[in-house]
Formats: C-alpha cells, sequence, structure tokens
RNA sequence: GCGGAUGUGGUGGAAUUGGUAGACACGCUAGCCUUAGGAGCUAGUGCCCUCUGGGCGUGAAGGUUCAAGUCCUUUCAUCCGCACCA
C-alpha cells in the first residue's frame, strides 16, 4: 500500500494549486462575493509563531468552506512591516530595516505556503512599500484638509527605552505596551488625529456590526461615554468674570453639595489664580507631582495629597465660598481637569474631606447615615427650590436651570482622547506635510506623493524627541508647494497602526496606482463579512481601522459604514505549562519545528484546531499532532485499503452508510457555520471509527463505499487540505476536491430511524429500550414498564406520575 | 472598584432548547501482532463500595423542578480588559 507521506504530497499540491491560480479571488465575479480577513502579521525575525497558525487555519477552514459553497472567496494576506521592532532588529543585525523587512516577508511567505492557505497572493502587499504607503499618505491627507489631522504640544507618553511617542491605547498600566518600559511625560508638538469628534458613531456603530459582546463592550468601555453637565465656578477675586473654572460633573444633582473646588495640578488657571502667599507651596506640589510616572500617580492611590491655593470661589447656587484646592486624584487630561467636590456624594472627595477637614453637606437623604458619604439616589435636600424631588428627578432639573441661569450645561464626555499620531522613528510613513514659515503645515501635493524614506546611514532614535529623518538636512530643506519659499518637511513619521488601518480595502484592488482602490472594486466587494484576530486589538487597530473607515465614508470614498460586517476573537496559545509563551522563558513552540519533524502541515492544522474552541485561551500539547497525525493514518488507510482492495460487489440494501454521512455532513457544517471547529473534527474523528467498524461488516457496493469515502474526504478537506486532495485523486476525480460543492445532507437521514429512550425511576437511570421514532407515547410507556431491570424497581410500588420526553426518556415517579 | 469571561475525569475538551454527564482525543493499564515504529490492532479507563448489584459525582452552599453542568440566590477561585474617568 502507498504510505501516507505528507513531506511529499504537500508540497506537491501546493504546487499546482498555485500553477492553477486556485484561489484567486475574481473582482465582479457573478457568484455571492465572500471576504474572510484575518489580521495581517507582523513580519518579524521569529517568523511565524503558534497564534498566527491558528488564527490562519481557522481563517482557511473558513475561506475552504464558504468556496466549496460556491462563494467568490477572498481571503487575501499582507505584510504590515513598519514599526520598532523591525527597527531594532535592523540595528542589531547592521542591516536595513528594508533588507530586514524583505528577509522576514520572504521568510514568513514560505512558511505560510507549507501550512498550504488558500490565500489568493496575487493581492499580497506590504506596508512598508512605497508603492502602498503613498495610499496611507494620501489617506491621512484626506484626514488633514478635513481638519481632523492637527498639531498640538501636549504631554505625551514617551517610552524610553524606545524612545518615542506613545497613544494612550499603546499604554498598559503605565507601561509601552510592546516593551513593557515605564512610559514618561514629555511635552512635545506632536500630530494628532480627532478620533474623538467621532466617539459617537464608534459607539452607534456597534450596533450595526455582529461583534461578540466581549468586543463591543470593550470598545464602550474604552470610548467611556458618560453624561452630565459642564459647570462655571469663578474665583470670588475674578470680579470681572475672565477665568470661568469650567468643572465637568456627571452629578449636577448634587450641586448645592459642592463645598470646594479641585484642579488638576497641570490646569492653566493654577498659576492665574493661587494667590501670592500661597505660590511657593503650590509650585512646589505641581513640580512634585510632574516627576512622578503615571505608575507612581497609581500607587499612592489610597493616600490623597492636595493644597490649597489660597484663593474661593462662589458656588453659584448656594452663593457660599468655598475653597479652591489642587490634587493630583484629579487628573488633567479627563473633563475640563477640574471638579467640584461634593465629599457626601462621592468617596474620592469624602476621603479628601476628611483628610484635610474640609466642609460636608449632604444634600440627598436616603437610608444611609447622614454622616456618611453616600452614592445612592434619594430625595433632595438642602437644596434650595429643588428640596424633596427625587435626586434621579433633580439631574435634568438642575442642568435646566443652570442653563437657564447661565453658567453651565449639558454636557457629555468621553475618556476617548485624540490619537498621537506621531512617531520620532525612521521606520515609518513620512508625514506628508511641509512646514512654510508663511503658509504653516501644508499638505504635500498628491503628484508628489508618496513622500519616500530617504535611504540613512544611521536611522537609531535620538533622545532629544527628535525623529532621526532630522538630521538629513537635504531631505528636511524643501520648498513651500504654495509659495515656493524655502520650507522644512515634517520629520515624524506615522505609528505602525497607520498602514493598518485601512490595509484591509487594498486587498479589493492592490495594484492600482492611480487611488487607494477603484470605486467599482470597493462596491462589489463592500464590508468584510467575517474577521478573526487577537482579543488584544480590541482596543487599538479594531478601533483605528473602524474610526479611519468611518471618516472614509463620511468622505465618500468607501460605500459601507462600517468596515467589518462581523468580528470574531480567537483565543490565545499558551505554553504547556499555562504559561504565556515568551522567548525570555524559553517556552515557545516553533511551528516549523513540527513541519519539519515529519508530521506535516495537516496533522498541524487539525492539532491546533481540536485543541479547544475557538475563543478560548489554552494550553499548547505537544502530543496532540501525534493524535491527528495518527487521525490522518487512519482516513489514508481507510481509503487506500478501498482502492488497493476493491472490495465486495455485494448487494447494498441499508442505508448504513448513508446513516452514518448524512449525520455528519450536518453536524460538519452547522458546526463551521457556528465557528464550532473542534466539535467537527471530533464528529469526523468519529465517523471514521464507524467506517472501519462498517468495513468489517462488509455489505456494500462499491458506488456507496466511493460516494461515502468522497464525502468523508470533502467534509474533511477544508481541515487537511492535502491528504484530502491526494486520496481524491486517488478516487480518480479529476478536479480539485478544493472546488468540488460542498455536500448537502438529506433531511430524513440525519436522525436515526429507532431511537435509544433512557428510562429513568425517580429520576435515576434503571434502563433504556429501543422504539421506533416518534413511537406513541403508550406504547413507549408501556414498554419501559416492562424493561426487566426497571420493572423490578416498580415492583409493588404506586407510580404517581410517568413523564415523557418524545425520543429521549421516560421517568417514574414512585 | 468597573466591565467581560471561565470553573466538568490524570490532561485538552463534549453535552445548540432543562431530559442517559464525560462525545472526540491525549495519557495510562492489559493482551495480541510485527518489517521494533514517533507503529498497528483488541479490550479497559470519573470516583467509591460489601462489585451479575449499588452509592456518589460538573468550584462551594442553598433553591425551583418529575428531572439541573444547564434556571434562580448566595459564595469562592482563576483569567482578560480598564482603572482616582469626577
Amino acid at each position: 500500500m502507498k504510505r501516507y507521506n505528507p513531506k511529499e504530497i504537500e508540497p506537491k499540491w501546493q504546487n499546482v494549486w498555485s500553477k492553477q491560480k486556485l484561489y484567486a479571488a475574481i473582482d465582479f465575479d457573478k457568484r455571492t462575493k465572500y471576504i474572510m480577513l484575518t489580521e495581517f502579521p507582523y513580519p518579524s525575525g521569529d517568523g511565524l509563531h503558534m497564534g498566527h497558525i491558528r488564527e490562519y487555519t481557522y481563517g482557511d477552514v473558513l475561506a475552504r468552506f464558504r468556496r466549496m459553497q460556491g462563494h467568490n472567496v477572498l481571503y487575501p494576506m499582507g505584510y504590515d512591516a513598519f514599526g520598532l521592532p523591525t527597527e531594532n532588529y535592523a540595528i542589531k543585525n547592521k542591516i536595513s530595516p528594508q533588507e530586514a523587512t524583505d528577509k522576514n516577508v520572504a521568510t514568513f511567505q514560505k512558511q505560510l505556503e507549507e501550512m498550504g492557505y488558500s490565500i489568493d497572493w496575487n493581492r499580497s502587499f506590504c506596508t512598508s512599500d512605497p508603492r502602498y504607503y503613498l495610499w496611507t499618505q494620501w489617506l491621512f491627507l484626506q484626514f488633514f484638509k478635513a481638519g481632523l489631522a492637527y498639531q498640538a504640544e501636549i504631554a505625551i507618553n514617551w517610552c524610553p527605552h524606545c524612545k518615542t511617542g506613545l497613544s494612550n491605547e499603546e499604554v498598559i498600566n503605565g507601561r509601552h505596551e510592546r516593551c513593557d518600559t515605564l512610559v514618561e511625560k514629555r511635552l512635545l508638538k506632536q500630530w494628532l488625529l480627532r478620533i474623538t469628534d467621532y466617539a459617537e458613531r464608534l459607539l452607534e456603530g456597534l450596533k450595526d456590526v455582529d461583534y461578540p459582546s466581549r468586543i463591543a463592550d470593550q470598545q464602550k468601555n474604552w470610548i467611556g461615554r458618560s453624561e452630565g453637565a459642564n459647570i462655571n465656578f469663578y474665583s470670588i477675586d475674578d470680579v470681572k468674570k475672565n477665568h470661568p473654572i469650567t468643572v465637568f460633573t456627571t452629578r449636577p444633582d448634587t450641586l448645592f453639595g459642592a463645598t470646594f473646588l479641585v484642579l488638576a495640578p497641570e490646569h492653566p488657571l493654577v498659576e492665574i489664580i493661587t494667590k501670592d502667599d500661597h505660590k511657593d507651596v503650590v509650585h512646589s506640589y505641581v513640580k512634585q507631582t510632574q516627576s512622578k510616572t503615571d505608575i507612581e500617580r497609581q500607587a499612592t492611590e489610597r493616600e490623597k495629597t492636595g493644597v490649597f491655593i489660597g484663593a474661593y470661589a462662589l458656588n453659584p447656587v448656594t452663593g457660599t465660598n468655598i475653597p479652591i484646592w489642587i490634587a493630583d486624584y484629579v487628573l488633567g487630561g479627563y473633563g475640563t481637569g477640574a471638579i467640584m467636590a461634593v465629599p457626601a456624594h462621592d468617596e474620592r472627595d469624602w476621603e479628601f474631606a476628611q483628610k484635610y477637614h474640609l466642609p460636608v453637606m449632604r444634600v440627598i437623604k436616603n437610608d444611609d447615615p447622614d454622616e456618611m458619604c453616600t452614592l445612592k439616589p434619594g430625595t433632595m435636600i438642602n437644596s434650595g427650590d429643588f428640596n424633596g424631588m427625587k435626586s434621579t428627578e433633580a439631574t435634568t432639573a438642575i442642568i435646566s436651570f443652570i442653563e437657564k441661569e447661565g453658567f453651565g450645561s449639558k454636557k457629555i464626555q468621553y475618556k476617548l482622547r485624540d490619537w498621537i499620531f506621531s512617531r520620532q522613528h525612521y521606520w515609518g510613513e513620512p508625514i506628508p506635510i511641509i512646514h512654510c514659515p508663511e503658509h504653516g503645515a501644508v499638505a504635500v501635493p498628491d503628484d508628489q506623493l508618496p513622500v519616500e524614506l530617504p535611504v540613512l546611514e544611521r536611522y537609531e532614535p535620538t533622545d532629544n524627541g527628535e525623529s532621526p529623518l532630522s538630521a538629513i538636512t537635504d531631505w528636511v530643506n524643501t520648498t513651500c508647494p504654495v509659495c515656493n519659499s524655502p520650507a522644512k518637511r515634517e520629520t515624524d513619521t506615522m505609528p505602525n497602526w497607520a498602514g493598518s488601518s485601512w490595509y484591509y480595502l487594498r486587498y479589493y484592488d492592490p495594484h492600482n496606482n492611480e487611488a487607494f482602490a477603484d470605486k467599482p472594486k470597493l462596491e462589489y466587494w463592500g464590508a468584510v463579512d467575517l474577521y478573526l484576530g487577537g482579543m488584544e486589538h480590541t482596543t487599538l487597530h479594531l478601533l483605528y481601522s473602524r474610526f479611519w473607515h468611518q471618516f472614509f465614508y463620511d468622505q465618500g470614498l468607501v460605500p459601507t459604514p462600517e468596515p467589518f460586517a462581523a468580528r470574531r476573537g480567537q483565543g490565545i496559545i499558551l505554553a504547556a505549562d499555562g504559561s504565556k509563551m515568551s522567548k525570555s522563558k524559553g517556552n515557545v513552540v516553533n511551528p516549523s519545528d513540527i513541519l519539519d519533524s515529519g508530521y506535516g502541515a495537516d496533522a498541524l492544522r487539525l492539532a491546533i484546531i481540536f485543541l479547544a474552541p475557538y475563543d478560548q485561551t489554552t494550553p499548547w500539547s505537544p502530543e496532540s499532532v501525534a493524535g491527528t497525525h495518527r487521525f490522518l493514518q487512519r482516513v489514508w488507510t481507510l481509503v487506500r485499503e478501498y482502492i488497493d482492495t476493491k472490495p465486495s460487489t455485494k448487494e447494498d440494501d441499508s442505508d448504513e452508510l448513508k446513516q452514518v454521512i448524512h449525520p455528519l455532513i450536518f453536524k460538519v457544517t452547522t458546526d463551521l457555520e457556528r465557528l464550532s471547529f473542534n466539535t467537527a473534527i471530533a464528529a469526523c474523528m468519529q465517523t471514521v471509527n464507524d467506517l472501519y467498524h462498517l468495513k468489517a461488516k462488509d455489505g456494500f457496493t462499491a458506488t456507496n463505499w466511493e460516494w461515502a469515502l468522497k464525502t468523508l474526504l470533502q467534509l474533511i478537506s477544508p481541515f487537511a487540505p492535502h491528504i484530502s486532495e491526494e486520496l481524491w485523486h486517488d478516487l480518480n476525480e479529476e478536479h480539485s476536491i478544493h472546488v468540488s460543492p460542498w455536500p448537502d445532507y438529506d433531511k430524513t437521514l440525519i436522525v436515526k430511524k429507532t431511537v435509544t429512550i433512557a428510562v429513568q425511576v425517580n429520576g435515576k437511570l434503571r434502563g433504556s429500550i429501543e422504539i421506533e421514532r416518534d413511537a406513541p407515547e403508550e406504547e413507549v410507556i408501556a414498554k419501559a414498564k416492562e424493561q426487566p431491570k426497571v420493572a423490578s424497581y416498580l415492583k409493588e410500588q404506586i407510580i404517581r406520575k410517568s413523564v415523557y420526553v418524545n425520543n429521549r426518556l421516560v421517568n417514574f415517579v414512585l
């Protein structure tokens, strides 16, 4: 018998598929289009890791499934090449980032091909290719022209290790998400994108897409919408009311209980309002705060600190003078950077008031004791005309009142901040802006795009917050596109999230030199049907690309309001001991080692999918590949034995084969629809076991066997494309199994004619009986009573009740 | 603290609506076979007992029900995201 040798058949079929362009997606094809998108990889020097294998195998299984169902499937792949790791890798290996990228992309491509993924390679690209980033730059300029890209001198998160500024999304617990270094605050002139203008849209859009709640909720949480009011207070010395101290509050109902104000130490009014005799202590407090990193500010969480600035403000509704303090528990970056403190109804204010002996005024009466801080609603007290009102109603009433009186207004506040878009690094898209002394920031004209990255000798990041590009004077010095006078290029580059914010659109039309994508093609392909990716990108890439896409939609550049109709997030593969795989721990499992060991891609594909449900994080088990290899070996033997022995030609009048295969078609089809890959494979294993048993009975015609085996191979083919293709051709099929139509099931054959009924006595299983499906209840109960073991329990007992569940069980209650 | 999830054999995991808990695999045990292999085949494998029978069993404790892994209440543990967000 021909042996199963994955090392031989896998490359063979990969070549055939590639020559036949079997997986090419066809623009404007009449079949229904289906875009199966997986996140494109960052081509690091380490090659593919298990997470890639998991994600792309899931994507490939679904792509193959949809293709066989008759869809015009686009399953694309590209490379997200700009960014710090490549730059660091290049510096370390003393090669240019371009070279490093080319080298790494080649490795990735080879590995992806070895896995047998049904990718349309003709549509592949790399974000660091000038033909691609020309359009990243062009799209950035659309933001700029619409006023959504702007420059500002702001305190940003600075990673001292990577020597670059970071967006808020890139900072995790005060550390840079990539290198885990503590971030510092630095004041730098930065480019920002007004993602906050899209806060409401990003929330609203979630209603129109199919995202699991854990993804949608995480985005909602990140956007952090809260309703309240902005209220203006004035220092009692500010008689002309030149400097309103605006506070944001979600509890306007507690306005009468505001007994002091707290400003963030970095609040711009601090310097203006502070009394001269308090300036020393205020300055030193401000200085002390600035020297703290966010981590240190959080470490002092329990012990709140602050200083009185010597000034008082007027509470506009009570007419009392309330002291103004500064404290670092008030954040400069959220709301207005100032709060009205209501110690009776806010725990933080309460804590602060206790420590510094500040007055407390209870304005809501409820079950909680009067001398305590309470967050619960209740009845208004000490609140003038609002007394006696329910606090929940007072919120809107007080907002109306302050709006009428002109010292405040309703306000919706978001936690989301504008996206810091500048990076002070070499390996990124140059921001296509020219700074003219006369005209300020000017867009590079379209015909001068792309602004190519100059080839440099040295591209190490600098410590001074300037991009290495700033040292290239003949590149920096240019002329203003408006007035032709000497001007300077912007030297910051874009974050690595830029290229990935729109990459999926480029797959629709990857070779277009006139536009980022052709309109009719954008119309044809529409939204991505299913996007698989990692949970870690929920508030980074996924949010960013939704923002870009929504903006493009507003500009008439794309036909759909949302980029991804459905999104799912797969779980992480951990090391065998349940810890995270990491280079430093040395517990990284390398997929190419598994391939090289001779098991082959099919066994690895099955193993990683069979391991656990799609969205579950789970430890890798090294033995699992041996198990799935064994299964494939059994499939191979089953089919090859049939071919080699050409079995009996006996008449077959039973439905036994059909009753094994049709339920399997049903099971695999429905499981793939609901992304339950592991159970689909389990069902295939079960069926192979069943077929071995049926084979021993030897009572089937060749036609029926051949039908059963071919159907089995078709159902396995999305998971194990090589072995199924090989055996399919061994069974004398001419065309590829992967373009054969997905088998249909006969509804009447997916259920057995007889069913096993469990018989319980007092809810305990005592036996089982075989009956015809849908037999009448009386007949089943009568038969159940006769079951010997059951009968012994029923003897000399009175049956109080008999419960019958159709085709499932009988329960006698005594 | 807020938001989301998860707890089932030695292990990974099954159990679409309340209806035979442990499918499928890994591992293990015994036997067979052999070209001694990363084999293959057969049987067994939740725990306990006085073992042709019976009891217990889905993190814990209650509850609803003829019937609960599944529903309700309380609680514990773990993981992920956010976190002094006013």
